[in-house]
DNA sequence: CCGTTGACTCTTT
DNA sequence: AAAAGAGCCAACG
């Protein structure tokens, strides 16, 4: 299990309507590669997913749950506004493009 | 192998 | 409140 596949597999956990942060995923990996772990989500490859889930190399990891740790969006590979929907599909308000941590967001 | 690059975070202006 | 600086670390060329 390579670094990046281990926070694909952390951010699957995610639970709809809740949002964790870079620091939160890169803590969980006893790590402080707080950037390595965006860099992972960005590239986003999966090809992990060669055995059960063939095609849909996007999409499977709820990446749009991961956001800065102070609750602003951070980055998105469709869009930062693609990401921003996403969020309030789910329930989650965004106020000034930043999120309310003490209400969304998941510690594991 | 070494230098650059980031979907980052913390501290200090 | 907002911006700049320093520290971090995996991935890539």
């Amino acid at each position: 299990m390579n670094f990046s596949e281990r926070v694909l597999e952390l951010t699957k956990e995610i639970p709809k309507g809740r949002v964790t942060t870079y620091k939160i995923l890169a803590e969980k990996l006893d790590t402080k590669a707080y950037r390595a772990v965006g860099n992972s989500l960005h590239n986003n490859k999966k090809p992990y997913g060669s055995s059960d889930c063939k095609n849909q190399t996007f999409q499977r990891v709820p990446c749009h749950r991961v956001i800065n740790s102070d609750g602003s969006l951070g980055g998105f590979s469709k869009g930062i506004e693609k990401k921003k929907r996403l969020l309030k599909k789910e329930g989650i308000e965004i106020k000034k493009n930043k999120i309310d941590l003490k209400k969304f967001l998941f510690r594991f």
